[in-house]
DNA sequence: GCATACAAGATTGTTGACAATCCTACAAAG
DNA sequence: CTTTGTAGGATTGTCAACAATCTTGTATGC
């Protein structure tokens, strides 16, 4: 239908979010959550379009018992926000809230691949990791542009979540991942700022590879903020990134 | 009834964290998970001990519903676990994962205390702590035991959480805070142990003044990490540290 | 012309009942 | 004596309907 709303399905599809946290539970309520959440990261459903039980269980076919728990779940993921007797509404983050998430995956992601570091089993990682950072650094190399790059950069740090030893981390930065997945394409828009992704990479398989924890920390932490000022900066200038159009009635 | 499930409760009471999100907003089931929470932590549900949803509604005098909903907002801050078809049990962390916890609020304690560090209206913050800092220090000096020097150290916790301009860093880390309650009090055993922390405390306020976010981020985590591996030793010496008994049957 | 009050419709919150699955106890076979 | 199969009860998952609240459109007053 739409350039842009295509490009995020295959973003949302390469970064295993949906997969690696629902899908293959299959509870009903759960299924239901991991579709609504691709919508909405799709931008299907527009920032601020309030969502109704009655129409989304007639949909799905189901009653609204299980809308309702699949809504929850969205709110816990930070996709929607319910309002009490008011029902749920598309989240439109601010550029403040935006900041802030990347704020916490900066620490966090820091802490992910400071222990990935640390573990004496990081070579199956690192077995997994340096085929992508060669793809990563031909491409750079090659000047390509496109979605290649971004899917790369989500596949590489899916694997470092998976491959994280500390579970609640784990749930936390998926989570995470899931909120900003709307903004993600936006930090490596040029390719100056592709270069330097390149290098981040390099260096932190560098350190990884050492077992030099600090060092994977602050790259990670440097990389995540990089980003973060990227996406901050591209928001700025434009502040509908993903949905262009604005609906807010029922589709 | 029991000595130490009222240390538990007056603890809870004192953190301010079941007030902080939930209790004002006066929905149902947030009311009923806040009551739920606070036995938990308290220990009148065994860790391990399911919870059935019929009992639960029955005395609450509601129906299955809002129970449902407030099982899942105790799944959502790990006090629970929910399995398909099974039902919620109350958790019982290992020292693994107590550890993964501890070592996520480092992280997070330190982003939390260099954004405040950072803030140009921190005076009204060191305002609140100082005092705080002060009873610390006397009570330190005069050698004191007891429940009082946990429920300072829960206040300037709650005080710095409560006035992050993080909305979702404070979010996260209130739900950290409720998960680690239950072993929170492991950390301040030793008269040697409370003496490096009123230091740690003193320090950070010193480099909150100062506007030293680096500074005020590494104390931070120090203070954390120094928490997390005094709950591990504790728990490794005492596995049962919170609930005496080990009920698994129906009360 | 604009703001406010009201009424009808729509939507969420809650309830009780039914269906599907799981756990336990007991019996039968090896 | 241990293991496997089965039947019954118990518990969770889902559904449809009712009650309470909110939203929207319209009319009225200034």
């Amino acid at each position: 239908m739409n350039r842009v709303l295509d490009s995020a399905e295959r973003l949302l599809a390469a970064s295993g979010l949906a997969r690696a946290s629902r899908a293959l539970t299959s509870s009903l309520p759960e299924q239901i959550a991991t579709r609504l959440s691709e919508r909405i990261v799709a931008g299907a459903y527009a920032p601020g379009q309030r969502i109704m039980e009655q129409a989304l269980a007639t949909e799905f076919a189901v009653s609204r018992g299980p809308i309702r728990e699949a809504l929850r779940l969205l709110e816990r993921d930070g996709l929607v926000a319910i309002l009490a007797r008011r029902g749920a509404i598309v989240t439109n983050p601010s550029i403040a809230e935006v900041k802030e998430i990347f704020d916490i995956r900066a620490m966090l992601n820091g802490l992910r691949d400071r222990l990935i570091a640390e573990d004496p089993q990081r070579a199956k990682v690192l077995a997994a990791l340096e085929p992508e950072v060669a793809r990563l650094t031909r491409l750079a190399r090659e000047g390509k542009q496109g979605q290649e790059y971004v899917e790369i950069v989500w596949t590489l740090n899916r694997v470092l979540t998976e491959a994280c030893a500390n579970a609640r981390l784990k749930h936390i930065l998926d989570s995470l991942a899931r909120q900003t997945l709307r903004y993600s394409q936006l930090g490596l828009s040029t390719p100056e700022r592709r270069r330097q992704s390149v290098q981040h990479w390099q260096k932190l398989l560098e350190a990884i590879r050492k077992g030099d924890g600090a060092t994977a920390e602050r790259i990670a932490r440097e990389r995540v903020t990089d980003s973060r000022d990227a996406a901050i900066r591209a928001l700025q200038e434009a502040p509908q990134p993903v949905s262009a159009a604005k609906k807010r009635g029922p589709a």
